[in-house]
RNA sequence: CGGGGCGUAGCGCAGCCGGGUUAGCGCGCCUGGUUCGGGACCAGGAGGUCGGCGGUUCGAAUCCGCCCGCCCCGACCA
């Protein structure tokens, strides 16, 4: 492709509230061009690099004999009322009707869909197992589009559904994918991190997601560094990190600060871990406290799943129920139940309200002091805690998330009335597993992988061009023979974006680096006199004199070593 | 949904607080010339419903109200 005529609008500036690498050199390298929010056109060079990921993807599904379909993205809502998941689904799904007043929804994801395929399609044991797969534009309509394609509206999503006759046959499905994944990634020049994830909206036993680092990322991590167990911290139990005070004697003290951790925290010259969050809860309109270490926050989300119908008791309520104001309440002298997280498990000396105000006892020893009816884990985890496999401190890493592979089990199957008959005759609901890819987020994620103040460095794998032919003074005519030689020599074997553009060098150079292609082959007038070339690795910044005759051999040289 | 920021030429921004000629600047674009190995320079030129609607006023980019859109943080969610 020659520059002069290709389609690359490259761009000195973009709007400085952008934050994340990827979504800058997205729109200077000219790869993206935004139309609402969330909303991306992928420009011919942006497009390249997707078809490049869209190949590596269909070639490593099809080794694992999974068959490509496409499926419709317009939907009817009686499908989806079929799972629950019209309600289920909330405003993320994106909702029409038709001329008939018919309700739709652009989907967001396929499991309805492709679950009919199969209960109208498939009877017998002996046509499974099938592995389908598409890839296809998705419609979620998220609460905050962010990061460019790091989390769109409308996305490209490679998508494969597994269907078994059983637990084991899945399991087979599931390791199928995950072999599939790790080499799908690694053909894409990047370094993921497995880790098990929560299950969700999707339903399902085991999830497990393919992460990659990178300070864009919205999903955190903890991996132990002594055992290797990795998770999404949305769904893991960790441990505590370690506290231990002084036993002692219930004593009253006073208080004249707000009744906040960090307040009492700071008057009393403790630590805030040394603090014992009183937290009065109504559970099916009855009391009932919640007591956490005061380092600690509560996570909703996990307390609805302990005790479902929960909500925090407002001030007045706490007021009339304990006699005093919130922050200076415990459950010590109250009757109510009381149900304490994991952090305060043996541990002692602990301070909290004395339930009046201005005052807090200090000395608390929770099992003695309290009739704890049971400990559970509630908490959000924090940096500092430990692994629950070997109490090793974790390490915490901020990632995006690339792919997720879920073992989905008869959720679908079931409510859709997908069954098969067995080698008995016997009706059984088909197990199945779904499999996704975010090819966008690949695509944002090299780049955040690879990229210096300059702009992006691709990997080999990915790249929109393998190779950048710049010759630096088009009106000079020795420069542009050679240029034109090359441009057909190695056009042959590469595919090559010609500079050829009538602008100074220093504009090409620069846009070279911004959008980053591997190698970079210039030629000037200095060498042309010289007989030689030089061929530049983007990523080292290392150039090499060649002379012209060989310089196919020194890029395949190059190329390979790459 | 809460908080913050923003909306003025294709792109990036100033002007707005204290309303008043023809609304500026940089980049980009067009024409001509000089340059030519890391985003050149000179001269000339094209390009604007100042996000929209309504109000105040002799007069609104500027003040007031409502709405729409975009970016960032959070909540939320995959």
């Amino acid at each position: 492709m020659r520059w002069s005529k290709a389609f690359i609008p490259t761009k000195k500036e973009v709007p400085k509230e952008t934050e994340s690498v990827s979504h800058r050199l997205l729109l200077r390298a000219g790869l993206i061009k935004p139309l609402a929010a969330g909303i991306y056109t992928y420009l011919p060079l942006g497009w390249r690099v997707l078809k490049k990921i869209r190949e590596i993807i269909t070639k490593e599904m099809d080794r694992i004999g999974a068959q490509e379909l496409l499926m419709p993205a317009l939907t009817p809502s009686s499908i989806w009322k079929e799972t629950g998941r019209w309600e289920e689904y909330g405003d993320e799904m994106f909702r029409l009707s038709d001329r008939k007043n018919s309700e739709m929804a652009l989907a967001p994801t396929h499991e309805e869909i492709i679950t009919t395929v199969i209960r109208d399609e498939i009877r017998s044991y002996r046509s499974l197992p099938q592995v389908w797969y598409q890839i296809q534009i998705k419609y979620r309509d998220e609460i905050r589009p962010r990061g460019a394609v790091l989390r769109a509206r409308t996305f490209i999503m490679k998508d494969s559904y597994s269907f078994d006759r059983d637990r084991k046959g899945l399991d087979k499905s599931f390791s199928l994918h995950e072999e599939a994944y790790r080499r799908i990634f690694s053909l894409c020049g990047l370094t993921t991190t497995e880790v098990t994830a929560p299950i969700d909206i999707m339903g399902g036993s085991e999830s497990k997601e393919f992460m990659i680092d990178s300070p864009s990322g919205e999903d955190r991590i903890t991996v132990c560094p002594n055992c290797g167990l990795a998770s999404n911290i949305e769904a893991i139990s960790t441990l505590p990190s370690k506290a231990n005070f002084k036993d002692g004697e219930l004593e009253k003290i006073h208080t004249p600060v707000p009744g906040s951790v960090n307040e009492i925290s700071r008057f009393l010259g403790l630590p805030p871990t040394q603090l014992m969050k009183s937290l009065l809860y109504m559970k099916d309109d009855k009391p009932i406290w919640i007591v956490i270490r005061g380092d600690y926050e509560i996570n909703e989300e996990k307390l609805k799943r302990e005790f479902e119908e929960i909500r925090i008791a407002s001030e007045e309520e706490v007021k009339k129920l304990v006699g005093a104001s919130i922050g200076y309440v415990s459950p010590i002298g109250s009757n109510y139940p009381v149900y304490a997280d994991l952090s305060i498990k043996g541990i002692k000396g602990l301070v909290s309200g004395a339930n009046e105000d201005d005052y807090h006892l200090k000395g608390i020893n929770p099992e003695r002091d309290m009739d704890i009816k049971d400990f559970v884990d509630i908490r959000i985890p924090e940096k500092g805690d430990l692994c629950p496999e070997c109490h090793t401190e974790l390490s915490w890493r901020n990632v995006i998330e690339l792919g997720h592979i879920f073992k989905l089990g008869t959720k679908y199957s079931s409510s859709l009335g997908a069954f098969y008959l067995d080698e008995n005759g016997k009706e059984k609901p088909i197990v199945m597993g779904s499999y996704g890819i975010g090819l966008e987020r690949i695509m944002a994620a090299a780049i955040e992988q690879s990229h210096d103040e300059r702009g992006i460095i691709w990997p080999k794998e990915i790249t929109p061009y393998h190779l950048l032919i710049l010759n630096l003074n088009a009106s000079d005519s020795k420069g542009v023979a050679l240029a034109e030689d090359l441009y057909r020599l190695l056009g042959k074997d590469y595919e090559v974006l010609y500079d050829d553009r009538k602008v100074r060098a220093g504009y090409k150079f620069n846009d070279a680096d911004l959008i980053g292609i591997p190698l970079q082959i210039i030629i000037g007038s200095k060498g042309l006199e010289k007989g030689i070339i030089e061929i530049k690795n983007r990523k080292t910044g290392e150039a090499e004199e060649v002379p012209q005759k060989i310089a196919k051999e020194v890029v395949n040289r190059l190329w390979e070593n790459l």
